[in-house]
DNA sequence: CCATAAGCGGACCGACGGTCGCATTAGCGT
DNA sequence: ACGCTAATGCGACCGTCGGTCCGCTTATGG
């Protein structure tokens, strides 16, 4: 009696073999995305209760949890689009982001990147911030990879893992929001002074 | 009818003219914070809840409450002596933590030290930090000043208070649990990397 | 049109931080 | 020694939250 999965990331996507999704639950998964985001805008990421999404949604708060298993789940289901637009951009995008810059400029790329990605999902990130340390890094594995293998390439003799994790902290959600909504930081700012952060690294 | 002002930090000092603290309040005080460290040694920041700490103390809750206000109210008041020492170390103390270092030495050495001191009190700081973004910074105001000035007086380039931030953010305590405790990484590699972050900062 | 399984809803649960008003008692002046 | 009073203690109570559960509804394929 295993409750099928829950959409987590790559939720559109048909698993083979798997029954097509019903018309209505399907219809009720936008309206539930388009909910969140819109208590998100205008509640802030404290304001986001389940019960909330669910009203505003206009469904039991039951149905969330079966679509997306729990809180966290159905964030992740709302990062996951921006989020992997990003990653192709990074991957397999133009340089300096993508592929074909030095490890030092690709790195102040994708921080810059990134930054604009909390920017422009703020209080998405916030939510998700709540339990982004239960799993390992909670869908952030790939960027974590990513900036592992950069500065493992920039700076051999660093321990790339741990620095790697330093540097993403840095640009934590909360950080964000206490500098650009307490202290009012440009946000050009803050991109100078983590270029600052990356380009004092030891160079290979 | 405002109830008197709770205990936060320095509340072991007498405020002049305010009557002193009852006996049987002070002892009480002396039981809870005893029992908060207890609690938060067996059972983790997660399950120190204030029901389970004022059962373990042996008081009311309401106690607990009047007393320090609110939950990070009890919590800033059991890091208070710690910070407080290690604030006398790197204002007061011998170089390089203290005045007469280069000031990135005087930063590498600070750094070491707020981790050390975030690695003894682990489950305290993680405590600590789901309420660590209400106020300003929440007791961490004077770290972030002596950082500030620091970085200001290492690379007038650089905006201060945002680079600052970014440094403190990268020792964030959820972080430090997540190196330690799940990667496993040694303690002086973390030191080594931030080390690295900071020394290749412009220098004036 | 029917059978069946997928989907839905919202009452319900336990845990949590925090409040409140009444009972208790320490400390002080006498 | 005694009583007065303000400080203190206490725990039942509250609203909110994430999450569960199960009976009802409904889409869908044959």
């Amino acid at each position: 009696m295993t409750p099928p999965p829950p959409d987590g990331a790559f939720g559109e996507l048909p698993v083979i073999g798997a029954p097509r999704e019903r018309a209505d639950a399907a219809a009720n998964r936008k309206r539930i995305l388009e909910a969140a985001l819109r208590v998100l805008a205008e509640h802030g990421a404290d304001g986001a209760s389940i019960d909330t999404i669910a009203q505003e949604a206009g469904v039991g708060k039951g149905t969330i949890f079966r679509r997306f298993g729990d809180r966290s789940g159905l964030f992740q289901a709302l990062i996951d689009e921006d989020l992997r637009r990003f990653q192709d951009e990074f991957m397999f995008g133009p340089p300096p982001l993508g592929p074909g810059a030095p490890p030092a400029d690709r790195l102040v790329a994708f921080f810059e990147g990134l930054i604009d990605v909390q920017e422009s999902r703020l209080e998405l990130m916030l939510a998700l911030e709540r339990d982004r340390w239960k799993s390992p890094m909670g869908g952030y594995v790939t960027l974590s990879l990513h900036v592992e293998r950069l500065v493992a390439e920039l700076s051999p003799a660093l321990d790339a893992p741990v620095t790697a994790q330093l540097l993403l902290n840095a640009v934590n959600p909360l950080l964000l929001r206490y500098l650009r909504r307490e202290v009012g930081v440009d946000l050009a700012t803050i991109k100078d002074s983590m270029r600052s952060l990356i380009v004092g690294l030891p160079a290979a």
